[in-house]
DNA sequence: TTTTGAGTTGTTCGA
DNA sequence: GTCGAACAACTCAAA
């Protein structure tokens, strides 16, 4: 059977909502035939983990944003929901689109999905091709030297740099894009329903975030002009915005991980300094963290649910809604705890050091799951992310690959006066403890009675008592993983 | 097959 | 106040 080359070709977009270097969009337009662009909100009984409240607003404005770029083109966005095979299939045959592409996916659900599909649309005749456009390297493409996946992240990096080589990245499609004779139906951007309404928590997201593939590009420009030179000694700061604030584009797509990594490799090369060469080097190395989450999402299903170490089965969670509650709504008593917490719940984003402070916490401090405080995450991250989320709780956690050594459970009063020194991140976020001197901020069950009167602050009545005794929980903590390890011997 | 070196992000204690 | 050692061996990856 020959194709007939003007036929439709369906480029299918799920996390690569760009137009700059994506393998298949670019693959769709060289086809030569007319490019039918679709997203699918994928919900109904086939329906994979459902996007969280967070990310379904920052969808939104990706998806718009996308509809817009692909409209500049004279092309446009169509937008479905439901299973996506049989979306697809309707839209094929509507159409007569004999080939579809798309970028791939490695969450084990997905790519369940992803399978079927495929599968389908060859046994009607139709043509399903898929590239890589989320990673660097894709999780099959580096193996130890016995052939297995890779469980520590120094080993993984060093093979990864290796089979990297030299990233290039792909222009977005110049001119046109060719338009289908007749656009087939399409749901709207607000069909769709991805923002909340009644009520609209989405406020503090708004004013923090932009999302789309042109803010994605100049958040990268910006975090090389103005933030890498302090990024490797500033980044764990919670005050200090050093940071990439890259990981919502990422997630989405809106950028592509090589870009980031020829951008930020180009600005190594060219460095005048050591200091600045070694900030944009840290930085590649965050990037393969990202690509080792991925590494592990793929070879360790589902990394979302089961411990990568087995002991961890064992290990006597204490279940409590209570303490959860109290961690969710930042109101633990401990401030550098709360404030990240807030900051999360208000912004849809918390810095990176105090994720890990907020996650020792719930997981060591209460002995709450780590997979609850996944959860949490997934609902209120604009980031969250099927790779870096799942595997980033296990690694604090000490249940994940390459974990956190047992013994190494963060003192959140330690933290807040190494990494918030002035209390800058806590007065931001957590306003009623904002006229203590520096000296209690992090710790105000010690200060004086007439310092807390003075700074308006009824401990127990507008602030928490610490909900723990950190010194006791962190006993309780070594010991309970002082019992798996003996279970596991 | 065996051996060897190495391992994101910390805290506490005692000198 | 500062510093080094202890924390517990264990697993992974590569030679």
């Amino acid at each position: 059977m020959t194709r007939d080359t003007r036929s439709p070709t369906i480029i299918w977009f799920r996390d690569d909502l760009r137009l700059a270097d994506n393998p298949a969009l670019l693959a769709a337009v060289d086809a030569g035939g007319p490019v039918i662009p679709v997203f699918i909100n994928e919900t109904g009984p086939d329906s994979l983990r459902g996007l969280g409240g967070a990310a379904r607003w920052w969808l939104h404005g990706s998806l718009d944003a996308l509809d817009g770029s692909l409209r500049a083109l004279g092309s446009r966005l169509v937008m479905a929901r439901g299973d996506a095979l049989p979306v697809l299939r309707a839209l094929a045959n509507a159409t007569g689109a004999d080939e579809i592409v798309w970028n791939r996916r490695y969450h084990p659900d997905a790519r369940e999905v992803d399978a079927r599909i495929k599968s389908s649309f060859e046994a009607d005749g139709r043509k399903v091709t898929s590239f890589n456009g989320a990673l660097l390297v894709e999780p099959w493409e580096v193996s130890t030297g016995e052939g297995s996946f890779y469980r520590v992240y120094s080993p993984f990096a060093r093979s990864a740099r290796q089979a990297l080589g030299a990233v290039r990245t792909r222009p977005a499609p110049t001119g046109r894009i060719p338009s289908p004779a007749q656009w087939p139906d399409s749901l709207s951007l607000a069909d769709l329903k991805l923002r909340p309404t009644t009520p609209d928590w989405a406020g503090g997201l708004r004013e923090t975030w932009t999302p789309g593939e042109t803010a994605a590009g100049e958040t990268l420009r910006n975090f090389i002009d103005e933030r890498l030179s302090r990024y490797k000694t500033k980044r764990d700061f919670a005050a200090v915005d050093a940071t990439s604030r890259l990981s919502p584009h990422l997630r989405f797509g809106e950028i592509s991980p090589r870009a980031v990594w020829t951008a930020l490799s180009r600005v190594a090369e060219d460095a005048s300094g050591a200091a600045e060469r070694q900030a944009a080097e840290k930085f590649l190395s965050e990037l393969l963290w990202r690509e080792f989450s991925y590494h592990l999402l793929y070879h360790l299903p589902p990394l979302e649910q089961a411990n990568v170490q087995d002991k961890f089965d064992a290990f006597p969670w204490r279940q409590s809604d209570d303490r959860r509650a109290a961690w969710e709504t930042g109101a633990t008593g401990y401030p550098i705890v709360d404030a990240g917490m807030r900051q999360l719940w208000q912004t849809g984003w918390m810095h990176n050091r105090i994720r890990m402070v907020v996650a020792s916490f719930l997981t060591k401090d209460l002995l709450v799951d780590w997979r609850d405080g996944e959860a949490w995450f997934w609902d209120t991250l604009v980031d969250a992310d099927a790779a870096n989320n799942p595997a980033s709780w296990q690694w604090v956690s000490g249940s994940g690959a390459d974990a956190a050594p047992y013994f190494r459970v963060f003192n959140p009063v330690l933290q807040g006066k190494k990494f918030d020194p002035d209390g800058a991140f806590v007065r931001a976020y957590v306003p009623e403890l904002a006229a203590l001197p520096e000296k209690y901020l992090h710790e105000p069950w010690t200060a004086p009675a007439d310092v807390l009167e003075e700074a308006g602050v009824r401990l127990g009545e507008t602030y928490p008592e610490p909900i723990v005794d950190h010194a006791a929980a962190r006993k309780r903590a070594l010991e309970a993983y002082q019992k798996i390890k003996e279970q596991a011997a």
